[in-house]
DNA sequence: AAAAAAAGATACCGATCGGTATCTTCAGTA
DNA sequence: TACTGAAGATACCGATCGGTATCTTTTTTT
């Protein structure tokens, strides 16, 4: 039933997970997900052809846990700018309490490989794709029910929420304080009711 | 007179940047190096101490270049609104032609170290803090000639302005167009009129 | 022009990188 | 219980890493 080797190799995943969003990726290497994780260069290689294999599923493990955190989240809230700040509200103690231990996987990844390494910048594409996608139902349906304006430019607006979300999770870990995520909060709660409530 | 020095110090201190800036501190060599300035290892290491002094003089270098750039399109504007728009208009076109090649100096630095390399960290928190006091400064003379309503919040306004600037670059970047970053000047811009104009 | 000082090239250092071949140990099956 | 294949450890590979000692070349000063 080979089980034993299929737990190994989701436990390296996490592990590694947690050293590249922390790290990066070019600065996290293999001796260091042998010391995270017990096991030694012969065992890993036997789940893996290469390193760029560990840290794609590494960030499909990272991606999916902040995503299913952020859904939760987002599913709890009744309105539709609710929905969309609960997007912030995740990070809101990104300092101490982070939905993944290193930050957003999203903007770590992105930063990092936006000029080079195409296998990862590809999947760090489809990871905002999709974030933006949610986001765009989210408002879509906001506008159906009547709480939006009916003009309302949804691109724009799913923009607008991640860039604060993004920007505010960078200026806030960089500073090691939450005042920055939570300001945005704020800010976009207050943009939220003035321009696009009816 | 020792002119020579001062000029190839110069001369890698702007390539190491271009360098840095695109690929990060972990992902570039000092081989790299070499290649683009066109020197040797002996030849680089009389001017400086180790990779982390190039790195530190190289993220100067940039973060100068940008700051002058941003202040320039700042003092171009007559209100304060336009001009915390112009932070963001700088990368309008951050995909084809961003102040500095890389994009911009302090993300990149940020999400590369904040989990780790101190003296790089630190430098960032400099940067992150110097273009928050700009902001701020500009926010206090639209509160002061009226511009701005006068029970602003200066520092949330200041990070909102900044993170929705951060956050449209690393979109924009990441996707490779530059929407995100223009979207966010339409919504940032309304943002302003909504709620802190006067 | 000669001497002194600065700048740069060559060649090397030990350490670590990602990756692999091979041997041993363990787990499941017959 | 003997067998078998999977899992993991050991030991190694060439390449590259950041950094340095030393020699040559170029520049500057006298």
């Amino acid at each position: 039933m080979m089980q034993k080797g299929e737990n190994t190799r989701r436990h390296i995943i996490a592990r590694s997970a947690e050293l590249f969003n922390q790290k990066g990726y070019a600065s996290s290497s293999l001796s260091e997900i042998t010391e995270l994780t017990g096991i030694k260069k012969g065992g890993i290689y036997r789940h893996f052809a290469s390193k760029d294999e560990i840290a794609l599923e590494a960030y499909n493990y990272a991606g999916s846990i902040v995503r299913s955190v952020i859904h939760d989240a987002v599913d709890r809230q009744e309105t539709a700018a609710d929905k969309l700040l609960a997007y912030l509200r995740v990070y809101e103690d990104v300092v101490e309490a982070p939905p993944f231990t290193g930050g957003c996987p999203l903007l770590n990844l992105a930063t990092e490989c936006d000029d080079g390494h195409p296998v990862l910048r590809q999947r760090a594409q489809q990871g905002l794709e999709g974030t933006l996608d949610h986001m765009k139902a989210i408002i879509a349906e906001g506008i159906q029910s009547g709480e939006f304006k009916s003009d309302l430019d949804i691109e724009a607006l799913a923009t607008f929420v991640l860039s604060s979300m993004e920007g505010g999770v960078m200026l806030s870990k960089l500073e090691g304080n939450n005042r920055h995520i939570q300001m945005n909060i704020e800010s976009l709660s207050i943009y939220l009711k003035a321009v696009c409530l009816r």
